[in-house]
RNA sequence: GCCGCCAUCGUCUAGAGGCCUAGGACGCCACCCUUUCAAGGUGGAGAUCGCGGGUUCGAAUCCCGCUGGCGGUACCA
């Protein structure tokens, strides 16, 4: 029989948790409901890498259990909402291949989705908890609170608010000073006891009531707090499971006295890790572009291979192939995430974001691609880079060659950009290390006969370019590698401009003849030129 | 300051009292392949399991204390 809460909410954390506190048993007291969980992101501008992982977390949930994935928007501040934002959700989701049942852009049996729909639910219960004294009515100035706040920190006292508003009326409190007519509602909390919750990802949670601050419900100017649109909406929308980000921690106890003023019973609720820069501090926007998934995409990372990272965060695969202990499966989409995952396996640690080995995972599924579809998914980074693929008809070919060498679509047009254009480089590289440039010139003059002859052959392939210029080396008594790779090294920079690309023949055989021909042609005046500085050739090159 | 969370190679992770001489992956190093760069293959360095006490025949694993890191401390979410 699988574990329940009270409440009958299949907890998804079958036998041990590896808290041993998580382990107590619930009696099941009602049939298990249908599995709820909800993304309750704010349309703030951005979407943060920190909530893709909630969003992963609770479509693994949602996957597993067969259940439903709701997106509310949580649009109760004014101050920070941004056109397009919510847009920009619905659009990362699709792009991670994140897909939900309910939510604003489709309906849903709970709608409205949008918390600024819903304003009079808030206001509604916010009045209920205050005719019950589980709410209350303030008064105070934000500078009277502000200053209240500095002198607790002064006195090395818990900062909570001070009730001077609890139990009076307005015309009382008006004779008072730091008075406001733009009242607030507060939660009263309780004055003593704790407050104790199991959190599935960390275990057994306490908190004292005494030292927990009495948070505003409503704002002054009608519109709930999180603190209180959170629970209406995540009751009345029967969410099984709550599913955010540490950060939310302090808060949990503050909803657990909304969901018992008004005789509710809390979902599960489970805090994620956080993730962190590489100096362990809380991902920001501002030092680490990351933070932000757009930059994601804009790099050139696959949706697959964000999905993967994320996942190997939350669920450990084992590899079927190599059953061996503690071998893990590294490549995996999200069907094996569903499979694996369970809340009480995440490790409830921060997790630092490793660029480097997301780069890896990359270049993993950039070489699983067909280089047809490669070649559509780095169409638009080369536009972007002012290179049109329509002008180049060798465009696939040339990108097969550099298929196992990106990591990130951003660098195909560095990779192929001289597929596209005669770039400029520093001659001096045509010149091979321990080689004068008199020799260089000898290397490319015979190169450029060999090409010649190719192209007039009528068979500028990459088997007719190896063998030929395999002959020539051996005719020039080039017959180790080094010395060959002194011929090809000049042949590379002259038909290149660089020091590192792909198979030389294969590289030649996609450039073309008349091109290549061409570049070795302004490689040869560059190597006469700096030959005429050097002098002549030196003796027994 | 107050409250809370967290702690296994640089990073992610396996680990649930003996299978641990702590396994895997990224990164790093070397070698192989090789005309360069990659990719791939093989091997290596890298963790006295944050520290100190306990419990136990036996502790990365259970208990206590400490330290450190992080988060919260808003009429933001």
């Amino acid at each position: 029989m699988p574990l329940t809460s009270p409440v009958g909410v299949p907890l998804l954390w079958t036998g041990r948790s590896r808290r041993s506190s998580a382990t107590e048993h619930h009696a099941m007291t009602v049939p298990p409901a249908p599995v709820r969980v909800r993304l309750a992101p704010s349309p703030t501008g951005f979407v943060h890498i920190g909530n893709v992982l909630v969003a992963l977390v609770d479509a693994a949930i949602a996957r597993q259990a067969g259940g439903t994935l709701v997106i509310r928007i949580e649009d109760t501040d004014q101050k920070r909402f941004v056109d397009g934002a919510e847009e920009l959700i619905y659009e990362s989701l699709h792009w991670l291949g994140i897909e939900w049942q309910e939510a604003p852009d489709r309906g849903g049996p709970f709608a409205p989705y949008r918390q600024s729909a819903r304003l009079p639910l808030y206001q509604e219960h916010a009045e209920r908890l205050i005719a019950q004294g589980d709410a209350y009515r303030c008064w105070c100035s934000p500078d009277r609170l502000e200053q209240m706040r500095f002198a607790q920190q002064a006195a090395k006292l818990p900062p909570k608010y001070d009730r001077r508003c609890l139990g009076m009326t307005e015309a009382e409190r008006k004779a008072l000073d730091g008075y406001t007519p733009d009242s607030v509602v507060r939660l009263r909390m309780h004055d003593s006891g704790s407050t104790t919750f199991t959190d599935p990802i960390r275990g057994t949670l306490a908190f004292e009531n005494g030292l927990l601050d009495d948070r505003v419900l409503l704002k002054s100017d009608g519109f709930p707090t999180y603190n209180l649109a959170v629970v209406v909406d995540d009751h009345l929308m029967r969410i099984t499971h709550v599913v955010r980000g540490e950060e939310w921690l302090p808060s949990t106890p503050a909803h657990l006295r909304v969901y018992e003023a008004l005789g509710w019973d809390p979902p599960l609720i489970a805090h994620t890790p956080l993730l962190l820069n590489a100096d362990r501090g809380k991902i920001s926007k501002r030092r680490h572009p990351w933070a932000n998934m757009q930059w994601f995409r804009d790099q050139g990372f696959l949706p697959e291979a964000v999905l993967n990272y994320l996942g190997n965060l939350i669920a450990f695969v084992p590899d079927t192939e190599n059953p061996a202990p503690g071998v893990a499966r590294e490549l995996f989409g999200f069907d094996e995430i569903a499979a694996h995952f369970n809340l009480a396996s995440i490790g409830p640690s921060g997790k630092v974001v490793d660029i480097d080995r997301l780069d890896w995972l990359n270049g993993q599924y950039i070489r699983r691609m067909s280089v047809e579809d490669l070649a559509v998914k780095a169409a638009p980074f080369l536009a972007a880079a002012g290179y049109d693929v329509n002008t180049l008809p060798t465009y696939r070919a040339a990108l097969a060659l550099e298929h196992e060498r990106i990591k990130r679509l951003s660098q195909a047009p560095q990779a192929l950009s001289f597929f596209f254009d005669d770039e400029e480089y520093d001659p001096a590289m045509l010149v091979p290390r321990g080689a004068t440039a008199g020799r260089a010139l000898e290397l490319l003059d015979g190169a450029i006969a060999v090409c010649q002859a190719v192209a007039e052959s009528g068979d500028w392939t990459v088997s007719t370019l190896d063998d030929r210029f395999r002959a020539h080396a051996e005719a020039r008594g080039l017959t180790t590698g080094k010395l060959r790779g002194q011929l090809f090294g000049v042949v590379r920079v002259g038909s290149t401009g660089r020091t590192a690309t792909p198979p030389l023949f294969d590289t030649l055989a996609v450039l073309g003849a008349s091109v290549v021909l061409r570049r070795l042609s302004v490689a040869r005046n560059h190597l006469e030129s700096l030959a005429a500085i050097d002098g002549p050739p030196a003796e027994g090159q």
